[in-house]
DNA sequence: ACGGGATGTTGCGTTTATGCAGCAGGGGTT
DNA sequence: AACCCCTGCTGCATAAACGCAACATCCCGT
């Protein structure tokens, strides 16, 4: 028998991508003595050392650059195993991760809410939605990604476009009163990103910026001045408005997508048909077509 | 991430293979319950039923099949990961194992025993050498193999051939002795099983039969009768002669393998050229040409 | 120069996991 | 029927792993 503990490999390899003791204590939820104690096991297990005890640091040796190339194989098969045995799982109930872009959560969380209170012994878990892949971190069952090329190792399907228009708050989202304050600009993923500004507010002088739809949304509400935000957030927003007559810009298709083992899982399958219906039927504020809630906008 | 302890997937391969806690428990070394406990677990973790506890024993489920397949694809990288590391060490120091048929240790043993001086730090275990490969179980680092042919996943030369011929107490071991006593059959493995007796004593009475060569070295010594046994072995023996004037019987050829990882690590380059030499030297004792020792033979 | 925030490591108290012995049940042999 | 050996399972004491706090070190910014 091998003696060795795979668990240590576990450990090895989020602490090789962590790149320190702490960091990697912090994902495990274990303490920092616990991940150094636990390597010096495995290097005494493996009788290699993997680390040079640098100050400021570890630093991967070449062994341990060996020893992690082959271990994120080994966690990608355990990986494939979890989702095996989650994708053969008929019932419907139990966890349900969820990688749902912010800009799209107000648009399908009624329907979610009703899916939750349809199955409430489904548990479901946001997760974040940008993050890449990442060893020992299981993705989410299902995502929703704003993208061109989805990934390929991915399946689903393409539910629309999504808009992005100008806002700012109700009362003063006209250009006479948007001129007084100025432009927010939105630091957002790529894939969220337009040239509204240049297009239709080339001349309006540059106020602040958000990291996200909440300072974002914040800021505008505020009466900082107008700027960018999905019309999925903005049309939503009782206080907010559209700012100048342009129209809405098309930013990306959203896919609804899921690992190919987890096709057969009943709840993910649920989830995502449920997911589908409401951007069918959600199509026209994903895109910015104003509907009977015009009244009042600029 | 995964939040799943990777060591339980080891106890799980174990434990599906060995197909009874007790046995499992005995093969990693612990105790019974603790199987029990972190089978459990294990099914906690993943939310999966792997196996029906059925009276007299555990039994598979598909699911645990499906999980087994892939925890043996893991087991394997696993291995993989553990010979990377062990062939890329340079030291003529550490842990070397050995699988040495019984019937070809007396022969290497010396010069074995003169490299165990020369490297005192390299620590020689002998392990069984008819052992399959088994999942958690470490293969030898390096194996004397009898065989027509050698597993194709290994590397090695062939050393020559092995030759087996009938031996009998000195003293006794002439015609006449013999018809008085009999024969005694070596329930050897395959690769050591010949003809002899039918061969050169079609009318001698079968008097036993002895499963190892410590026995039939034994019956013979005592008196029991006549039977077969390694030229390596029998001629080697102070006590034991030829029994016949039959030449000795070829069996197999003897092939000294390593896993191609494990070429480049010091220790195990070191100890098969070492026995490389040997066999070479030692090539008439193992095909049973007789030499300088032949005064007092029959 | 000096403080603040990193880094990894170490002694000590506590939680967790393990080993042990005994239990309950089933199948085959005497 | 009675016994024996196998199976997996469950309290209880012990040993191993863990979390916590403190420590030594180093780097960076003030």
């Amino acid at each position: 028998m091998s003696g060795l503990d795979w668990d240590d490999l576990r450990l090895f390899a989020v602490l090789a991508r962590a790149g320190s003791v702490r960091r990697a204590a912090q994902e495990l939820e274990v303490h920092a003595s616990t991940v150094t104690r636990r390597l010096e096991h495995f290097e005494r297990q493996l009788d290699v050392k993997l680390f040079n005890r640098n100050p400021g640091g570890l630093g991967i040796t070449p062994a341990g650059k060996e020893v992690l190339g082959r271990v994120e194989g080994i966690a990608a098969g355990i990986a494939d195993m979890e989702r095996a045995v989650a994708g053969s799982d008929r019932r419907l109930a139990g966890p349900l991760a969820v990688a749902l872009p912010d800009a799209l959560a107000d648009a399908v969380m009624p329907e979610v809410a009703a899916f939750s209170r349809q199955w409430p012994a489904i548990r479901i878990e946001f997760v974040p939605a940008a993050t890449q892949p990442n060893v020992g971190q299981r993705e989410a069952d299902c995502a929703v990604r704003i993208t061109e090329r989805p990934p390929e190792h991915l399946v689903g399907r393409c539910v629309g476009r999504v808009a992005v228009a100008a806002y700012g708050a109700k009362g003063m989202a006209d250009a006479i009163n948007a001129k007084e304050r100025g432009w927010v600009e939105l630091e957002a993923p790529p894939e969220l990103r337009t040239n509204i500004r240049q297009r239709d507010f080339p001349n309006l002088p540059l106020r602040g910026s958000s990291r996200d739809l909440t300072m974002q949304v914040a800021a505008l509400r505020g009466g900082l001045g107008i700027g960018p935000l999905p019309c999925a957030v903005g049309d939503a927003h009782p206080l907010l408005a559209r700012a100048g007559a342009g129209a809405p810009m098309m930013v990306g298709e959203a896919w609804l997508l899921t690992h190919p083992d987890l096709r057969s899982s009943a709840r993910v399958l649920e989830f995502m048909q449920m997911l589908a219906r409401t951007f069918e039927q959600r199509a026209g504020l994903l895109q910015g077509q104003v509907g009977p809630r015009r009244e009042g906008l600029q």
